[in-house]
DNA sequence: TTTTACACGAAAATAATTTTCGTAGCCACA
DNA sequence: TGTGGCTACGAAAATTATTTTCGTGTAAAA
């Protein structure tokens, strides 16, 4: 809720009863109020300019024009609150192209918003000190594992991911005090990924679930619960935004175990790319 | 930057002298204007309130009025629009999340705001064409080729994708005529990559890239050029905000295409995921 | 019932913005 | 150099927006 709101109820007690109606409708329509004159808005909202006027001077907002500004501004900090786009047909390429963006661009912010760092804490932790890693997913979620497992191998971590859910449970049952599975699942509710996470569990990892925020058996299962912004329900089917939110996700994991240890891992960084250089070259490219 | 200054510059090329300086002054002090009177500003900027009144028609600003309320409204923005931040040792989880949530946020929309419409034209005929469709791509690009390759399939097109090199040049040299090879590669200068995008093209096929902006040998390879924005360099090794853009990218394409075959693509999407789930059920789950 | 206080809008006053209009400078052509 | 067309520009007029003043009506206090 914005400032102008948050100001307009601090003062609702000391309100006449046209100041209030006037309060509600500018609280209710700020977007629409940003347009219009004070003699429009003195017919919208059934006053008179008088009125708006001494009203603004009482919010301390340097007159009409003042107000006007604030809502401007507060209204550009949240954003349009676009909701996430569905495909639909024969859009023209332009809109296609803003969807896509806003639709990224507001899965990554509100996977921040929600993020509970508490949690994110706690994995760093785990991540640290593991003895190993397992990661756990298969379709779209599969390749975040995947990326996930090729910075962990990066930076010298002892990370796993199997595309075959055969393989990834094989891989769990060898898990045991000490070591980490992370089960990655927009829905929380995929079996294969399911599984192996319990087996990790059954045989001593802390399991961490990265899953869209909500109830679901993935992370009901798990020790550590790490959430996306579950907005994308009713996408047609991409897995878009919901891939880019878990991918933020694994940055933030990532950025925060490399920036905690920085002597310790940026060296190893640096190193494994010199490393395919070096031997491209040898090879004599 | 904001729009409104690359709105000024945009218009430089047609603007009288005192329109300049105008333009000038408002880009230089935004945030003393939006708390002038036309007048006020008149005198600052040794012009007069008639030729303010008339910039800003020209500008499509919805009056002197209407340009304050966007330089408002930008300025408000402005915060979240840091530059690309370095993992740097020991920051607070806080700055981490901030700074990957900065990164993320910008890379997708400048991305976006580079875009070539007419590329993007071109690759998606292309693709809605093509008899077979090629992906490379090693290491992270590697997996960006794998997420486009999975939504392809889904839709029912024919695409390939090999994360092992020496299987992408055998597969590129199968190509011919009416075949597309897409090349993915931040740098544009992965070795194996652009190999098997010159053998694909040799064979006749389409090529196309996806690199970063500016000169590099494998856009220099390729019939179609896409990018994602440059702004990751010196980035430690992350290759997060460029993966982030290039997924981006994907998606546009892909959105593209469903929403132009929307009645071919849409139904096979919603079947893909049913078959999946039907056939867990049948195996009892 | 009268008085007092105050909310409120009509209208006046003021201020801000836009439009009109005339001047001055500039270039092209005689 | 003169003439005519053109444009940029600001002064002032016209329009529009905002604030202030002032008077009415209403409702509580005396």
């Amino acid at each position: 809720m914005s400032d102008i709101v948050r100001a307009l109820q601090a003062h609702m007690d000391t309100m006449n009863p046209k100041e209030m109606s006037l309060a509600a409708f500018i609280a209710e329509h700020p977007q629409l109020v940003v347009r219009m004159s004070i003699t429009e808005l003195a017919e919208q909202s059934g006053t008179s300019a008088a009125t708006i006027s001494r009203f603004c001077k009482g919010l301390h907002a340097g007159g009409f024009t003042g107000l006007k500004m604030q809502l401007a501004t507060e209204l550009a900090q949240q954003p349009p609150a676009t909701s996430y786009q569905d495909i639909v047909a024969g859009n023209s390429l332009e809109s296609i192209v803003a969807a896509m963006e806003a639709n990224h661009l507001r899965s990554i912010s509100d996977t921040t918003r929600m993020l509970d760092l508490k949690q994110l804490r706690r994995t760093l932790d785990a991540l640290r000190q593991a003895r190993r890693i397992d990661l756990y997913g298969v379709a779209t979620s599969g390749l975040v594992a995947q990326d996930f497992y090729q910075k962990l191998i990066r930076i010298g971590r002892p990370a796993f991911t199997f595309s075959d859910p055969h393989m990834q449970v094989t891989s769990a049952s060898n898990l045991s005090d000490g070591d980490v599975a992370i089960g990655i699942s927009y829905s929380g509710e995929t079996p294969e990924t399911i599984d192996a996470l319990r087996c990790a569990k059954e045989n001593g990892a802390l399991t961490v679930s990265l899953t869209k925020f909500g109830p679901n058996a993935l992370s009901g299962l798990a020790d550590i619960q790490l959430h996306i912004s579950s907005l994308e329900e009713g996408m047609r089917r991409g897995d878009m935004a919901s891939r880019m939110a878990q991918l933020h996700m694994i940055d933030i994991l990532f950025m925060g175990l490399v920036s905690e240890s920085f002597d310790e891992y940026v060296p190893k960084l640096e190193q494994s790319y010199q490393m395919v250089r070096k031997y491209r070259k040898e090879r004599g490219r």
